[in-house]
DNA sequence: CAAAATTAGGTAATCGTTTTCCTACATTCT
DNA sequence: AGAATGTAGGAAAACGATTACCTAATTTTG
């Protein structure tokens, strides 16, 4: 027998016709490069009857490009990637979901990882990305690491999100807020309100967004000339900030003066200093009025005690796709709003 | 001048020494094949010495694999979307958290998108992700549509988590827990307590998670002969959960005896109906029991009002690889638990 | 010891696009 | 009219892996 006639292996199993830009081709009678031409827009290429000829095929063949064969070729992807530093805080959250709904607006895909803030898993996640030919990163709370470091030399394929790139980096793209406004906006209402003595709980601020929040508020206090002692300043380094808010509120409770209004420079600070008090000093809770940074929606109906600032969160999914496809450095400060609580008191 | 000597492009501008097989290939001093072989474990089919050469190649150049090629050769890629109906509510995001970390540690890369439990935009992802050779998609909130149908033929490719195909699947891969359970568990907690008359408030029903809850403790109350009258059983159809919960609370208010429990089949709907109390009888706070669905860890802090069943989405995520890698049907319903609020009333 | 089987590894086809050359007209300029 | 420019579209070379097929050497088997 010839070696041509034996055809013992008998094809893909009917791989449900799997249509590809020659299908379309053919269908449509014109070259393989005219069908890429057509669906990538390279106008002045082909003529209008040919492009109604070959969009009809795509239409009743339901055509669809195959992604890898497209990356691979043009060495670029849609992926977009939206590395988090800690998914289970809320406004994390919202922030990938806003996200998410812009992005896929403009076409994107958006992968999401959690790096739970740890340089090992940013980079596993960031050389990943690289052999995916991402088109871009989302750092949602960027830690110090290898490849981040060498990423930013691509500024335009990074976008960091409410906290700053740890180190400078030149063209930084930046989506976030105006930290230090927003608690003088903080510090103001207290002053006018007239609820000395002061306090504040905070985060690690090792993150560039807390760390503005902290000085801001300090440096408000001083140009108001509210005291603020040392003592009146808490953080519990290494738990989350749930504790960090429990654990701070417990602590200012034992001073001689007890603050009658504290500053939490989150959300979830605040969930925590509130539950202290709720366990350990009931009476004070009328008393002592708690101010949080974030606001989700959420807080409206679980925290009606709780006076903030509001993070719009919602645009930020805009702002990140403004930042991507922007040709320059950025520094897209999103208006925040103050927002009092829905109750009296921090009942 | 010849047609040779006229590099006028000037090469792609000093692109990382872009390293691809052949760099490893050729630095090992083995072919292509070789290489690939060794990297995808094809053992039998090269040496121990080889193997060595080639990783060490492999290290030193510091090689990833290009994964567009991968998968455009091999018609698979490690891509899996997660298909979630809203991801505002977080109970959505816990999952997502908890699923993105275990298919990370499986070698998975998880895609997020969020359908809005809108048949199209199901679709257009369904679709999406078949351009993108996803190796499967996890429906977290599945609605019908076409696409799904049609995805459906290989079931092996999805995953339903919590609420079941909206069509009967052969061979359906399920990640959930057994609601009728859960729900005569709160049925029976609540008998035991005798916190007459009862109530429910749940959400829409074309859910089947909900449905299975709703369906199971009515039976429960039933067989537990207990009054469950239809005038207190309350759902208000396209709003939010929060606002089916305030309306639903707002109703049962309304009637003669008002119910002394109620059972609301999400936390978010339990938020609302105490956000209810909270606002119109504040008096009666002290007086009703609240019994949500979820519990998120949040809930201590923010809701420790609350009683519940406590569903392990921690565990969600090694179930939902566990089904993914399954061969044939699965219905994994994983443990959930009964949890008391840790304050003794709604307050 | 010859035949069969196994092991080790190279060659080249292939996946489905994009894009660089080309060619062939048609139009405009000098 | 001849040259230059623009428009429309085809042929074929990448992109970077995987894998079927083949060869040669080595080991096992009868």
């Amino acid at each position: 027998m010839t070696p041509k006639d034996q055809p013992n292996t008998p094809r893909a199993p009917a791989q449900s016709a799997s249509i590809s830009i020659a299908t379309v081709a053919a269908k449509a009678g014109v070259s393989i490069a005219t069908v890429s031409r057509v669906l990538n827009g390279l106008s002045s290429k082909f003529s209008k009857a040919t492009q109604t000829k070959v969009l009809q095929a795509v239409d009743e063949l339901g055509y669809r490009p195959t992604v890898a064969a497209r990356t691979l070729r043009s060495g670029q992807s849609r992926l977009v990637a939206l590395l988090a530093s800690n998914m289970a805080n809320p406004s994390m959250a919202s922030i990938a979901a806003a996200a998410e709904v812009a992005l896929r607006k403009s076409g994107y895909v958006m992968v999401l990882c959690d790096t739970h803030d740890q340089p090992e898993q940013q980079d596993e996640y960031l050389k990943e990305m690289g052999s995916h030919n991402a088109r871009a990163v989302v750092m949602l709370g960027a830690v110090d690491s290898p490849e981040l470091r060498q990423l930013a030399k691509s500024p335009e394929r990074i976008v960091f999100v409410n906290r700053h790139a740890p180190v400078p980096i030149e063209g930084e793209r930046f989506v976030g807020i105006d930290n230090r406004q927003a608690v003088l906006d903080v510090a103001q209402w207290m002053h006018q309100r007239r609820q000395s003595p002061m306090a504040l709980i905070h985060g690690d601020v090792r993150s560039s967004a807390t760390r503005e929040r902290v000085d801001g508020f300090v440096a408000a206090c001083k140009s108001l000339k509210q005291a603020l002692p040392r003592s009146h300043i808490c953080f519990t380094p290494g738990v989350s900030h749930l504790d960090i808010g429990y654990l701070g509120m417990k602590q200012l409770m034992t001073q001689k003066k007890p603050p009658l209004s504290v500053f939490c420079t989150s959300d979830l600070i605040a969930y925590g200093a509130h539950r202290c008090l709720h366990e350990l000093h009931p009476r004070y809770l009328p008393l002592i009025t708690l101010v949080g940074f974030d606001h989700s929606p959420l807080n409206d109906w679980i925290a009606p005690w709780l006076h903030g600032i509001r993070v719009p969160y919602e645009s930020y999914g805009q702002a990140i796709v403004s930042a991507l496809d922007s040709d320059k450095a950025l520094n897209l400060l999103l208006p925040h709003q103050w927002v009092n609580a829905r109750t009296a008191s921090a009942l």
